[in-house]
RNA sequence: GGCGACAUGGCCAAGUGGUAAGGCAGAAGCCUGCAAAGCUUUUAUCCCCAGUUCGAAUCUGGGUGUCGCCUCCA
C-alpha cells in the first residue's frame, strides 16, 4: 500500500487514484531560457522514480510534464540575443531534453508546450470573467483572491499575512494587492485574445495544460518546494473556481539542493549545470546521490558527497553479474518485500538502497537469485548496469596509443590479453606489468579472476 | 513578523516508544605474482534541559543552532 506525503495537508495518506489503476500526474516542467542545474536534476529525478515506481506498482500512469516558453525571461534574453523567443525556447528545451536524457529520466507521456496551449488558457481565463472570479483591467486580467475562500490553504499561510506582504507594481490596476495576473497586456510579443494583445501569466499555463491532458480532477501534482507559494496555491484557485471541483488529490513536492547550507538557484547564482556535472560524475552517480536522501529534505552538494556517491554506486552496479532470469518470480523474497514496504512508505529510496546494498552483497556471495533481483529493483529505480559503449573509433585510437607504448601493433583487446596472458604463464611479471600499465594510461582496467581477465574503462 | 522543515558515529544517511539499517572514508585479516574487485572482522547512545513512561533517538514542554517559503525560482 502506497503512502505518500500531501503537502496540502502535511499528512501522509494512502495513495487511492480516481479510477482504478489509473494514475494521472503532472509535474511543473522548466521554463525554457538556460541551462538546467542539479536543483532541477534533483526534482526531475525524484518524479521520474516516482514515475516508474507506480508502473512498477502496477499503474496505467499518465504522466504530464510542461514546457514553459512563454515567459518574461526567455523574451529579456531573446531581446539580448537578438533572436525570437521562439528560437530562444527551442533552443533550450533542447538542452533540456538532452539533459534529461542523459539523466536517464524516462520522457513524460506528454509534454505540452504553453504557447500550443493558449486557446485552452484563454477559453479558461473568460470561464473566471464570466464566473466572477476574474476582471479585466486596461488589457490585464486578474484573479480576484478574496472571491476563493480557500486561498492559502495549501501553503498553509492566513490570509492577512499574505495580505501585507502583496504589493502592487507600477503599471497594473489590480483591485486587491493580493490579486494575481491571468492575462498580460503586451503587444510586441503578444498573442490574440478578447482583452488584445498579451500573454497568459504563469500559473494560468498550468492549471490550463493539467486540465487539457489529465482532466478537471488529478491525482498527482507535483514540482519543487519552491512552487507551493504562490504558484500552486494559484493554480488551486484557478483551476478550482473554473472547474467547480477539486483540482489535486495528492500534492507532493520535493526539498532543495543547497551548496555551502544555502539553497541553489539562478538568482543566487550558486549554481552547477546538468552539462557541467556530467563531464565528472555519471548519471548513475548523480542519482545515487540524489536518491540516498529522502526527497522531501535538503540535500547538500559537494563534491565530496558526490565522490562518495560514485564509490558507493560503484559497489552496487559491479555487483557479481549472473543472467537476469525473466521467469523468476520476484515478489516472492523477502528483499523484494522490503523494497516495496520501503518505497512504498512516502518513497523511502534510502531505505530501498540498503536492500539494494543487501542484494549486491548476495549476489557477490553467489546466491543464485540476488543478481535477478538487484538487477530489476534497480533499474526501478533508473539505475543502468549496462556499460557505457565504447565507440569502435575511440577503442582504435586507444589501441594505437597503447601499441606505442608498448612498441609492438596490437589490433584488438583480446591480443592484448593474450599476450599477457602469456607472460603471466612463463612468469615474466615485468611484461605482464608494462602492459597493464600502457592500458592503465589509455584508460582501461583489467580486471583478473578465475575466470579470465577481463577489461572495462575506468 | 507569519508559515514550515531539520539537528543521529570522521562524512552522508535510515530508524518516530523496547536498547541504533545502509553507503563513503579508516583499520586488521583472507584472496591475489602485482593491481583491481570481492569476502570476513571492526568504529555511536542519537544538539541541550526538564517531563511522560517499566522503558525514548523516537512522545510533551522549554531552549540552542541551521535552513526554506512569504518576490522569479525545481
Amino acid at each position: 500500500m502506497l503512502k505518500l506525503h500531501n503537502t496540502y495537508n502535511g499528512q501522509i495518506e494512502e495513495f487511492k487514484p480516481i479510477e482504478d489503476n489509473k494514475v494521472r500526474m503532472y509535474v511543473c516542467g522548466p521554463t525554457v531560457y538556460d541551462n538546467a542545474h542539479l536543483g532541477h536534476a534533483r526534482c526531475y529525478i525524484t518524479w521520474d522514480v516516482l514515475y516508474r515506481y507506480l508502473k512498477f506498482k502496477g499503474y496505467d500512469v499518465t504522466y504530464c510534464r510542461n514546457v514553459t516558453d512563454v515567459d518574461d525571461k526567455i523574451l529579456k534574453k531573446a531581446e539580448k540575443e537578438g533572436k525570437t523567443p521562439e528560437e530562444v525556447s527551442k533552443y533550450w528545451y533542447g538542452k533540456f531534453s538532452d539533459s534529461m536524457k542523459a539523466l536517464n529520466n524516462l520522457k513524460p507521456d506528454v509534454e505540452p508546450f504553453a504557447t500550443k496551449t493558449l486557446g485552452e488558457m484563454i477559453s479558461m481565463v473568460k470561464d473566471l470573467i464570466d464566473k466572477g472570479f476574474a476582471y479585466e483591467a486596461d488589457g490585464d486580467v486578474y484573479f480576484r483572491v478574496k472571491k476563493f475562500g480557500k486561498y492559502g490553504s495549501l501553503s498553509g499561510q492566513p490570509i492577512d499575512q499574505l495580505e501585507s506582504g502583496a504589493r502592487i507594481e507600477v503599471g497594473e490596476q489590480k483591485e486587491d494587492p493580493l490579486d494575481f495576473a491571468l492575462w498580460k497586456k503586451d503587444e510586441k510579443f503578444g498573442y490574440n485574445s478578447p482583452w488584445g494583445v498579451g500573454r497568459p501569466g504563469w500559473h494560468i499555463e498550468c492549471s490550463a495544460m493539467s486540465r487539457k491532458y489529465l482532466g478537471k480532477t488529478i491525482d498527482i501534482h507535483a514540482g519543487g518546494a519552491d512552487l507551493i507559494f504562490p504558484h500552486h496555491e494559484n493554480e488551486i484557485a484557478q483551476s478550482e473556481c473554473a472547474n467547480g471541483c477539486k483540482f489535486v488529490n495528492y500534492w507532493l513536492h520535493n526539498g532543495f539542493v543547497t551548496i555551502n547550507k544555502e539553497k541553489m538557484s539562478k538568482s543566487l547564482g550558486n549554481f552547477l549545470t546538468i552539462d557541467d556535472l556530467l563531464k565528472n560524475y555519471d548519471s548513475n552517480t548523480i542519482r545515487f546521490f540524489i536518491l540516498t536522501n529522502h526527497y522531501r529534505m535538503p540535500v547538500e552538494f559537494s563534491d565530496k558527497a558526490l565522490t562518495s556517491a560514485q564509490a558507493g554506486v560503484k559497489r552496487m552496479l559491479n555487483a557479481r553479474k549472473t543472467k537476469v532470469n525473466e521467469d523468476l518470480d520476484i515478489t516472492q523474497f523477502e528483499e523484494y518485500k522490503a523494497f516495496v514496504e520501503a518505497m512504498d512508505d512516502d518513497l523511502n529510496t534510502s531505505k530501498a538502497l540498503a536492500v539494494l546494498f543487501d542484494l549486491t552483497s548476495k549476489a557477490n556471495k553467489n546466491v543464485d537469485y540476488a543478481y535477478t533481483l538487484l538487477y530489476k529493483l534497480a533499474s526501478t529505480l533508473g539505475f543502468t548496469f549496462e556499460k557505457t559503449m565504447i565507440s569502435e573509433e575511440e577503442l582504435r585510437g586507444k589501441l594505437e596509443n597503447i601499441s606505442r607504448e608498448l612498441g609492438e601493433n596490437f589490433n584488438s583487446m583480446d591480443e592484448i590479453i593474450e599476450k599477457r596472458k602469456a607472460a603471466r604463464a612463463d612468469k615474466k611479471w615485468d611484461v605482464a606489468d608494462k602492459i597493464r600499465i600502457a592500458l592503465d594510461n589509455a584508460g582501461i582496467l583489467l580486471k583478473d579472476s578465475k575466470e579470465g581477465t577481463s577489461w572495462e574503462l575506468k
